[in-house]
DNA sequence: AACTATTTATAAGA
DNA sequence: TTCTTATAAATAGTT
C-alpha cells in the first residue's frame, strides 16, 4: 500500500522508519480495534518502538484481565508436561473459569449470543425468563401497592391534621374575638388576617419534604448499577 | 476494503462473523509482523476468539518476554497510586468481587432475591427480561422453523425415492414376468415376490437413521449445563 | 478455498 | 509535522 511495493525487512533510514511506525501504529490499533468489535474478540496489542516506548491496545476487558486469560489458556495448554501446579493458581483459574460461565450466562438473559444454544437451550431460557418475569411483576405490583397505599395513609394524616388545626383555630378565633382585647399582641401566632405567621411557614415546609420523600422511594434516584458486563 | 463499507458493529450473522475473523486475524498478525520487521519494533499480540480460541503472534522476543516487560513498564506507570498491597491478593479479591457482582445478577434474573431491589431495579430488570425474552422467542422461532423446512425438504426426498424406486420395480416386475424363464436365478436382487433383498434392507436402515437424526435436531439431548448457580 | 470489486492503508511527495 | 495522492494491500460479498 503505497507508491511502492515494500520489501519486508527493517527500513534503514531513520526518519523514514519512525515516520512508517507512527502510521502503521495506528493502522495496527486500528484494525485490532475493529476485530474486537466486529468479530466480538478479545484482542491485546502490546507495541515497544525502536526507542522502547510502549504502546497498548485491549478490548474488550483491560490488558491484565486479557494477559490472565492468556497465560492460563497456554498453561492449559502445555500442562500435559508439566503437571505440578501450585493449589493458589488452580483456584485462581477455578475463579476464572466461573466468571466466563457466569458471563456467558448473563449474555444469554441480555438476550445475546444466542446463535450458539440449542433449541432445548432456548426452550429452557425462555421458561426462565418466563417465570422470573412474572416473580419480578409480581414484586413490582406489591411494591407500587405499599407505595400508594402508604401515600394514601399520609395524605389522610394530613387531612386530619388540617382539620384539627381548623377547628382548633376556628376555636381560638372565637376566643379571640371575645377575648383578644385582653392581650391583643401576646399570641403572633394567631395573626392569620393577613401575612402568615412564622410557625404556618414552617409546617408547610415540613409537609412538602414529607411528600417529596414519598415521591422518592416511588421513584428513587437510584441505578441499577449491579448489572455487570 | 470489500464489496460493502463495513460498519463498526458486531457482525451479527454468526457465518459472516467467523469468515471475517477468520480473515481479519490472518490480516492482523501480518501487519504485526510487518511493524516488527520493518520498524524494529516489539509487538506482541493475544486474540481470543468469539468462541474462547487463542490466537497469538509475538516478535522478536517470546510472548513471556515481552508480557513480562509490559508489566514492568505499565507497572512503573502507575507505582505511584498503588504502592503498597499484595498485587496476587489484590487480584484474587477483584475476581471475587466480580464473581459476587455476577452471582447477584443472576439470582435476579431467576427472579429470586428481589426484595433487594428498589421499584426502579425492578422496572429496569422487567424490561430487559421482556427485551430478552422476545429475541429469544424470535430465535427460537426461527430455530423450529429451519427444522421443520429442513424435514419437509427431507420427506419430499424421500417420496421421490420412494417412487423412482417403486417405478423401477414396476419396469423390472414387467421385464421379469416376460424374461424371467431365461435366468430365472442370475438376478437375485430382483426377487422381491417376498422377502427383502439385501440393498433393500440397507437402504430402509439409512432412511430411519436419517429421520432420527433430524428428530434429534428437533429435540436435542443436549442439557443446558451453562447455568452455574 | 478462490475470486474480484471495493475500500482501506500507507509510501512518497508536498 | 500533517496533508495529499498514487498505489499496494486487505477484505466483504460472491461463487
Amino acid at each position: 500500500m503505497g507508491r511502492g511495493k515494500v520489501e519486508l525487512r527493517r527500513i534503514e533510514n531513520k526518519i523514514n522508519r519512525q515516520v512508517s511506525f507512527s502510521k502503521r501504529k495506528g493502522g495496527l490499533v486500528k484494525k485490532a480495534q475493529e476485530i474486537s468489535v466486529l468479530c466480538d474478540a478479545e484482542v491485546a496489542l502490546i507495541i515497544f518502538s525502536h526507542n522502547a516506548k510502549l504502546f497498548e491496545f485491549s478490548s474488550p476487558s483491560c490488558m491484565e484481565e486479557i494477559i490472565d486469560r492468556y497465560e492460563r489458556c497456554s498453561f492449559a495448554e502445555r500442562r500435559f508436561l508439566e503437571s505440578n501446579s501450585d493449589a493458589s493458581t488452580e483456584k485462581y483459574s477455578k475463579l476464572r473459569d466461573k466468571i466466563d460461565l457466569l458471563q456467558r450466562n448473563h449474555k444469554h438473559y441480555m438476550g445475546e449470543d444466542l446463535e450458539s444454544l440449542s433449541l432445548k437451550d432456548l426452550q429452557n431460557l425462555e421458561q426462565q425468563l418466563d417465570t422470573s418475569l412474572k416473580l419480578i411483576r409480581s414484586r413490582k405490583n406489591q411494591l407500587m401497592h405499599e407505595s400508594i397505599s402508604e401515600l394514601h395513609k399520609k395524605v389522610k394524616d394530613k387531612e386530619k391534621t388540617i382539620r384539627e388545626q381548623a377547628e382548633w383555630q376556628d376555636q381560638n378565633q372565637q376566643v379571640r374575638t371575645s377575648t383578644s382585647f385582653f392581650f391583643p399582641q401576646q399570641v403572633p401566632f394567631l395573626n392569620i388576617g393577613g401575612n402568615y405567621y412564622q410557625g404556618g411557614v414552617e409546617v408547610e415546609a415540613q409537609r412538602r419534604n414529607e411528600l417529596d420523600l414519598n415521591l422518592d422511594s416511588l421513584n428513587p434516584p437510584t441505578h441499577l448499577g449491579c448489572f455487570a458486563s
